[in-house]
RNA sequence: GGGGGAAUUCCCGAGUGGCCAAAGGGGACAGACUGUAAAUCUGCUGGCACUGCCUUCGGUGGUUCGAAUCCACCUUCCCCCA
């Protein structure tokens, strides 16, 4: 088993251009882990590397779904795999770069997961919700799973939904299912490089910058563009920081420079929410990019002295 | 020059004599997170030796057992008449 290096971080903080200058002096390929890259058309907004940024280095897992699919945590361990086995099997090594969390956590630890949502099933839990309230669902859910409910509290409508759903479905609460995926252990080894900023004001002003910089590289218009393909302004995709916002300004909603202060802030907020994440992974080595001058070097320490 | 209104805790904004460290919202901060995750959910937000005490509601001085709330003057801002 081959060991894989792991490049998280919070949006902004400089993940793909590390990952690109690792990559060529280890003779690897990047495995994106970013739940809104993987979708065709959505470029500026998501900051999706370019062809200059990816400096000959391959990337995977970018543009491998259209906006209108569903698509999910499962899929996307699905897929890295596939592309870490062919990374892999052609002697080369991987490097996942990103910041989606639950899907860089998933992929490594090679988690299992209980049964896709049901329709039907969801639909009826819905129903329930509206018509009998959250509390009726989660006093089910104290039945049905009594583990996932002391851990869950009852405003927690999508989750509480899913517990249920994947009870209903199997007959075996959810708790069990994950307790079943946890004893096989990791799927992959891994070295992990947490990439942020000492001084948080400066991390929210990148944040800020950055989102100047996809308004001129022409967010707007890859919005419309969307939007007038036909996406779903209701679709996951849709509900992307920069995208949902805009979609609003369009429908006139708010003025276009209301939609970038929100998309400013929201920004800044999944910053913080992504540090909430990796803070409690006790394995990442984190590096300062506001007080480490040679970020790849490093890096590379770092790893190294790992083994 | 005359008349009227407003100043509240980081911001907006309730509160018009005790039940007010002060509603509500926003932001910030912190946490959660297993097939929507750039989503979703939660907690917290004056200080402290914290079942109590101290400081706070533009400033100063009053009235009162007791004031963010009443009175006087001052400062700043807004509106109307000139």
């Amino acid at each position: 088993m081959k060991r894989i290096l792991c490049i998280c971080g919070p949006t902004a903080s400089g993940k793909t251009a590390l990952a690109v200058a690792l990559a060529k002096t280890l003779d690897a390929e990047v495995v994106s882990c970013d739940s809104m890259q993987i979708y065709r058309g959505m470029d500026v907004g998501t900051a999706k590397p370019d062809a200059a940024e990816m400096d000959g280095v391959p990337h995977h897992l970018l543009d491998v779904a259209e906006p209108g699919e569903d698509f999910s945590v499962s899929r996307y361990v699905e897929l890295a795999d596939a592309a870490i086995a062919d990374i892999h099997s052609r002697g080369k090594a991987a490097i996942v770069c990103g910041g989606t969390g639950l899907y860089m956590d998933s992929l490594i630890q090679g988690q299992g997961f209980a049964p896709p949502p049901d329709h039907g099933e969801r639909a009826y839990l819905e129903q329930a919700a509206a018509q009998k309230g959250m509390q009726f669902l989660y006093d089910m859910l104290k039945d049905a799973d009594p583990e996932t409910a002391e851990k869950l509290h009852v405003s927690d409508r999508k989750r509480i939904i899913r517990a249920l759903e994947v009870f209903l479905i199997t007959g075996l609460p959810l708790s069990y299912h994950n307790a079943q995926s946890k004893l096989k252990g990791p799927k992959h080894e891994a070295d992990w490089i947490g990439l942020t900023f000492r001084d948080r004001a400066k991390l929210y002003a990148r944040v800020d910058a950055r989102v100047e910089q996809m308004m001129e590289r022409g967010l707007a218009d890859e919005v419309r563009s969307l939007l007038a393909r036909g996406v779903d302004a209701k679709t996951t995709a849709m509900q992307a920081i920069g995208y949902k916002e805009l979609a609003a300004a369009l429908r006139g909603e708010c003025t276009v420079e209301q939609a970038v202060a929100e998309i400013q802030q929201a920004s800044r907020r999944y910053a913080k929410r992504q540090l909430t994440w990796f803070r409690r992974n006790e394995a990442i080595h984190w590096l300062y990019a506001d007080e480490t001058p040679d970020l790849r070097s490093a890096a590379l320490q770092k790893v190294t002295s790992n083994k």
